[in-house]
DNA sequence: ACAGTGACAAGTC
DNA sequence: AGACTTGCCACTG
């Protein structure tokens, strides 16, 4: 636990992936803009690897900013991401998703619910 | 302290 | 489209 009444850097990520709508993707770098982390990308894939038991993170809605799935193409989790998505009407094809069709736009409201 | 390592990004060729 | 290079910063041995 974080005795602070501070966000550790690791929080602000995985709040802001939770305020990604279902149905819509985010990148890295977007992410890491959101969460008061410019250029901090790495850091939001790195963290996401180490996401709490119990806590709900919508990772597979999280890529580069290509487009492209951050997995290797064919992988286990690659495929497990896909899956996912498409669940959610986002269309994946060849690894990669229409970030100008399924790209996350968040509007000011709730950029300004995110606390600093 | 230091070098290597990342679910990245942007720029250049 | 692919391949490199540099910038990032937390973590690890």
């Amino acid at each position: 636990m974080n005795n602070q009444n501070q966000l550790t850097n690791a929080e602000r990520i995985w709040r802001t992936i939770q305020s990604i709508p279902a149905g819509k993707v985010a990148s890295y770098g977007q992410i890491a803009d959101l969460a008061g982390l410019p250029g901090r990308a790495r850091l939001v894939g790195k963290v996401l690897g180490q996401v709490p038991e119990g806590m709900v993170v919508p990772w597979y809605r999280v890529l580069r900013s290509s487009g492209q799935l951050a997995f290797t193409k064919g992988s286990l989790s690659a495929e497990k991401q896909k899956g996912l998505l498409q669940e959610e009407g986002v269309v994946v094809l060849n690894n990669r998703v229409k970030l100008m069709l399924f790209g996350w736009k968040p509007d000011l409201s709730e950029m300004l619910a995110m606390d600093f």
